[in-house]
DNA sequence: TAGTGGTCTAGACCACAGC
DNA sequence: CTGTGGTCTAGACCACTAG
């Protein structure tokens, strides 16, 4: 009898799964082994092939397997130049590392787009908000942040109160679905931003600059200084 | 007649898949909408509810939508704290800018594992490899590397000219299937590294660490030190 | 309790790469 | 050619949960 459904704990795509992650991580089977075939899973598990493939499809998908036709299914070489990085939130942030958050807003002003503001945001035109803050950790000045959002993407940005909300935040919460391009530098800052995050002038800082977007649509640049020693961003291999 | 076969160009799945994405990155299904049904779905494409399952599953996996039982599907809260990070193969990403890659082996021993090496290595003793070196884009220093390397875990290591192939590419090609954690921080790089890296005591750099494992298994610990405004990381939201 | 998604089956045809 | 993976079907039972 070809029990019909699972009785074990787990399902059985998710235990074929599991058996095949163990054997690559381990090291019995190295990069380029052939692992077996679909049918010899089927026999294995006393299960169907829909379900062998829906494990196999998960592993390639997430890049441990490779599958060629009439070939087999492979063992894939790893390549970790692919991390997941956590990009924060820092509001979020903050709260979860127990401390009081609170955010300085220096600017916030509406004008029709310049030229530095159409390079950032890649709009040819139309109006923004540019915003300058300060965000606190435990009344510690914990990053400073510049920000222009595309008013004609988002035009209820006008109204908000972002001397309570952090923009970023806010946007997370109100534009559904953005994609995001990031980019991260080390800078010496300067007199003034040195001040404002109360480090000494020069001080090597992290700078995160994000590109948000939805479909065609620019919704906003960002740029995030975080003094460089109380910072770390971190990212792990394999999501 | 349900036609058996895709006789279009995409798979029946990958045009659900697509046209739901659509609908999301367009704005016209926000967050917390809930889609048509799996039976719903069925009748639009005249599929089985397998081949519809596929689709959503995928999405779910992507983190586009979310799945409640007797509920529904519902279009889920974008939430990018995530993005896929480039960890770069030096080397590599050397070469893919048209420059002549070149490594210079400052000093490479092997020795029993001090406690700076256990505490950067996690390990509580063994023999490891302690190598430093420099590397070099058409003759321009391009970053420092620090790095050491587990013996007993890659005792094939010892034997390695690393004057002429890059640590990390050679651990990539020789260690299968490992897991790695990475740390981004911003450093004042000081005199000697600074000399090394042909810019000012001081100045901002970018500091990559890595740790690696596999299984129980710590394999290597680097760190590498980047000029802070020669050098980005790039990260894109939804791999 | 009714109806959703989660999982599974025992077949099937097709495209394609290796022989 | 042959046999692999890629895709699909028309059902089915189950677990869970919203009402």
């Amino acid at each position: 009898m070809t029990e019909q459904k699972n009785k074990s704990a787990q399902a059985i795509h998710s235990r074929i799964r599991q058996d095949i992650e163990t054997r690559i991580m381990s090291g019995e089977w190295r990069p380029g082994h052939r692992i077996p075939y679909e049918h010899e899973w089927m026999a294995l598990y006393g299960c169907s092939r829909m379900t062998v493939n829906k494990a196999l499809r998960s592993l390639v998908q997430a890049g441990l397997l490779e599958s060629r036709r009439r070939a087999g299914t492979f063992v894939a070489a790893p390549r970790f130049h692919r991390a997941a990085l956590e990009i924060p939130d820092i509001r979020a942030e903050v709260a979860e590392q127990g401390l009081a958050y609170r955010i300085e807003l220096i600017r916030c002003e509406r004008r029709h787009a310049d030229d530095g503001d159409k390079a950032l945001l890649q709009v040819s035109g139309g109006d923004i908000l540019a915003i300058e803050c300060r965000h606190f950790a435990d009344d510690q000045p914990y990053a400073l942040e510049h920000r222009l959002i595309n008013l004609d993407a988002v035009p209820e940005a006008a109204g908000v109160d972002f001397s309570t909300e952090p923009p970023g935040s806010w946007l997370l919460g109100h534009v559904p679905w953005t994609e995001a391009e990031h980019r991260i530098t080390a800078i010496n800052v300067d007199a003034a931003a040195a001040a404002q995050l109360g480090v000494a002038t020069g001080h090597a800082c992290i700078s995160l600059e994000r590109w948000t977007w939805r479909g065609d649509e620019r919704i906003t640049y960002a740029r995030q200084v975080y003094p460089g020693e109380r910072y770390a961003l971190v990212a792990h291999f394999r999501a």
